[in-house]
DNA sequence: ACCCAGGGTCATA
DNA sequence: TATGACCATGGG
């Protein structure tokens, strides 16, 4: 057997300040509309391409599948490896994201599409796609919550930057241990994680950089809370 | 000419 | 387990 690795769960009880940011980032930007996509396959397709790539890299790439009347499974398994990776050019690495959407592609057929995975159990969907070569915690998280309708918490990089400025968290724990910590100080149905989410993004994106810590998200409320 | 972006895999030590 | 290299384009 192998042994249990810590799990520190719930040692602090982050809930109050998740809500405090939550209501402080919804009246900034919110309600945000996410995940922009026309169907539920065109968010596989865009949780593949935009792997530490900026959106508006992957909308190009996305219409160029559009236009080659490629967004679509049968599509993509069909065309040859080249000309999948040339329209998929502006998103960056398309070599291996051609490689990635593929086995994903691949993956959803085996399943007999999106329709026959809503009585799979949340846990099963996710250890299932990330046993596809290519899709790791992030993408799959991504294609659970915005795709499928799970309630899963996504941990990305801006998570991470935020919420460690803030002084919740260090920002460098293993990804399973971060989503953890966050579904569990938020486990009711009153939070919306795909909102959550989006405005994590939308506020990361708009003033939270690595480099020059920010003076905006220092200057506002966020970066008042206690420290946990 | 930098730095960065809505990650993931693989090779080493 | 933990770093580092690699993948590659477009925008600031």
């Amino acid at each position: 057997m192998r042994k249990r690795r810590q799990e520190p769960q719930c040692r602090v009880d982050l809930t109050p300040l998740l809500h405090r940011v939550y209501g402080d980032l919804a009246s900034r930007y919110g309600p945000r509309q996410w995940w922009p996509a026309e169907t539920r396959f065109e968010i596989l397709v865009g949780a593949i391409l935009t792997q530490n790539t900026s959106w508006n890299n992957v909308e190009h790439a996305l219409r160029n599948l559009k236009r080659a009347r490629a967004l679509d499974p049968e599509r993509i398994l069909s065309v040859d490896a080249g000309s999948l990776a040339a329209l998929l050019r502006p998103a960056g690495y398309y070599n291996v994201k051609a490689r990635r959407l593929r086995n994903l592609c691949r993956w959803l057929q085996r399943q007999g599409g999106l329709d026959g995975l809503h009585a799979m159990p949340t846990e099963a969907l996710r250890a299932s796609l990330l046993a596809v070569h290519g899709v790791g915690p992030e993408t799959a998280d991504d294609i659970l919550l915005y795709a499928m309708r799970r309630r899963v918490f996504i941990v990305d990089a801006y998570t991470r930057r935020i919420f460690s400025r803030i002084g919740a968290i260090a920002g460098d724990e293993d990804y399973e241990a971060l989503r953890r910590l966050f579904e569990c100080a938020l486990p009711d149905n009153s939070t919306d994680y795909g909102e959550f989410h989006a405005l994590i993004v939308a506020h990361g994106k708009a003033t939270c950089r690595p480099k020059p810590l920010c003076d905006q998200c220092c200057l506002n409320r966020l970066c008042s809370f206690p420290r946990a």
